[in-house]
DNA sequence: TCGGCTCCCACGTTTGAAAGGA
DNA sequence: ATCCTTTCAAACGTGGGAGCCG
């Protein structure tokens, strides 16, 4: 087992005080110190990722801000999703993380072949109600809890070449779910008996620290929504589950003698509501040699036939031909190639490389802690690496301080603003409206509308150098919320008039993937 | 009383180490 | 000495059921 200096902070199995630093760092720009990716919203009605031009993309929006129209994901496993939407998906929510079945497993295409990209995926509320099982059918029971800010899932091989990416299916099966608010496992927290709806997003991103300023190209499929519950409700989908889940084999025709011994020979009948034509269970795919690992000879072809198999991952990782694309993905990278400049020719949907921020002297670990409670020290300052990749210092005013609150392009800024005033107003001249820019329905809007207030905040004082830390503050309050949990917010008006979607986004905190990937 | 939640159980699967063979 | 295959056991993931709690 290597140190854990050498693990890799967000794949590695520990915490390390690199890994909070990076959230730390993550952390401080996600909450406005720079501007915010442009999230478009790729509505999926059926088989493909379907782009669709948002609304919300003003006229004259830089190039290199725009997402990828190329970019097409397909559900692979859509047939098995259909299958479990029919009778609306439950999905179990443990205190410790329970993993989802079916899993979302998603092909990509049109991806520069040589770019890096990240592929993420969360989880946000398909709608504003609460659900109770009754009389063998879902029904709203009422207006939802509060949904905590939400966790962004880093697959686990990001950041990986397009090429990779596309050479094989990329499954999120090593997503947990949980129902614990206290959660430091980096799982997705959800409310019980609530709906949801998980999306997908490719950033192309050479590191961790550029996603906050990549692209974000997200793809929904309707047949993915689920109900969060604790024990499920719906006989059938428990029976689905039993059906293709290779973990609840026990519960299959023979593992059913261990419930009528429990159960005094009062077994459920087998499936009921067995496909006509059954999509082929992971276990039946991968049944000719189960012992047959990935490792061992003509891996590369089991693993394609056994990708849906529990415990398997995205398997770029076992054809590379590029010596240098191992770095990223082979084993658990280390800190340095995680954060060293990438040589690869730049694309043209990367952002423009960015000068250095200085970092010294923000005391974020209150606003951070409270996402990631593992984050305790600061970054050190002799990290050189760090300091190349990190986001420009450009103040409104265009002096260079602490604290970048303003996009370094003119052309971005305007572009935010744009996008600001059709929510919350015109953005009055000489305030920071871009120093908490958050995402809604794929918009970029002021944590005011987010935050449910119908005018924007009173819009704090251009911050000074001396002022970091109560501005910084005040993002995490405005965005959080103390205490934590708070009422969601109305839709903005001009969301409603639009295609119903009601899916009120949240803010991103990170998630720390403690597990190894497989096959490591 | 009841719905929701937590804990524990038995069972199947996955995974990595060790042993053995080519 | 190296590589590959096989074996084995621990860890993990699963749904069910009992019991607790508000």
């Amino acid at each position: 087992m290597a140190g854990q200096g050498l693990m890799n902070p967000y794949f590695g199995s520990t915490a390390s005080s690199l890994t909070s630093n990076l959230v730390d760092q993550i952390e401080r720009y996600r909450l406005g110190i720079t501007h915010s990716p442009m999230a478009m919203q790729h509505t999926i009605p059926g088989f493909h990722g379907d782009f669709i031009k948002g609304p919300h993309l003003p006229p004259g929006f830089p190039m290199n801000t725009k997402p990828d129209p190329r970019i097409k994901v397909r559900l692979e496993n859509e047939n098995l999703w259909n299958q479990f939407d029919k009778f609306c998906t439950e999905m179990i929510i443990t205190k410790l993380g329970r993993r989802m079945f079916p899993t979302v497993k998603i092909s990509i295409t049109g991806l520069e072949p040589s770019t890096k990209y990240f592929v993420l995926m969360d989880i946000i509320p398909a709608d504003d109600s609460r659900y109770k099982f009754q009389s063998k059918e879902w029904v709203v029971a009422g207006k939802a809890e509060p949904h905590l800010p939400g966790r962004l899932y880093i697959h686990p091989d990001s950041p990986a070449s397009g090429a990779q990416w596309m050479r094989h299916p990329v499954s999120f099966q090593k997503v947990k779910l949980t129902n614990n608010n206290l959660d430091q496992q980096g799982h997705i927290v959800l409310n019980s008996m609530h709906k949801f709806q998980p999306r997908i997003h490719i950033v192309a991103a050479n590191d961790i620290l550029s996603l906050h300023w990549g692209i974000y190209n997200s793809f929904t499929f309707s047949q993915t929504q689920f109900l969060a519950v604790t024990a499920y409700q719906n006989d059938r989908i428990t029976q689905l589950k039993i059906n293709n889940n290779p973990f609840a084999k026990g519960f299959r025709e023979n593992g059913q003698l261990r419930s009528k011994k429990r159960a005094g020979g009062t077994s459920p009948p087998a499936c009921e509501i067995t496909s006509s034509s059954p999509e082929k269970t992971p276990s039946e795919e991968c049944c000719v040699d189960k012992r047959k690992r990935p490792n061992s000879v003509g891996s590369s072809h089991d693993i394609e036939e056994m990708d849906d198999r529990p415990g398997s991952s995205m398997s770029v990782e076992k054809d590379l031909v590029d010596p240098d694309e191992k770095v990223d993905i082979e084993g658990p990278a280390t800190p340095a190639s995680f954060l060293r400049p990438v040589r690869s020719s730049p694309s043209p949907f990367l952002p423009s490389t960015r000068p250095p921020v200085k970092s010294e002297g923000i005391d974020q670990s209150a606003i951070v802690s409270s996402l990631v409670p593992s984050v305790t020290s600061p970054l050190p300052s002799t990290d050189s690496s760090l300091k190349l990749l990190t986001p420009p210092v450009t103040s409104s005013s265009g002096s260079t301080g602490n604290i970048p609150i303003l996009p370094h392009d003119p052309g971005l800024l305007s572009s935010h603003q744009h996008c600001l005033t059709s929510y919350g107003g015109p953005v009055p001249p000489n305030s920071a409206p871009m120093l908490y820019p958050h995402i809604y329905y794929g918009h970029i809007v002021h944590p005011a509308v987010y935050l449910g207030r119908t005018h924007p905040l009173p819009l704090p004082p251009l911050p000074s150098p001396h002022s970091t830390s109560s501005v910084l503050d005040k993002a995490a309050r405005d965005m959080y919320g103390y205490p934590y949990l708070r009422h969601h917010a109305p839709h903005p008006p001009s969301l409603l008039a639009g295609p119903p979607r009601p899916i009120p986004m949240h803010g991103y905190s990170y998630a720390l993937q403690h597990q190894v990937p497989a096959n490591l």
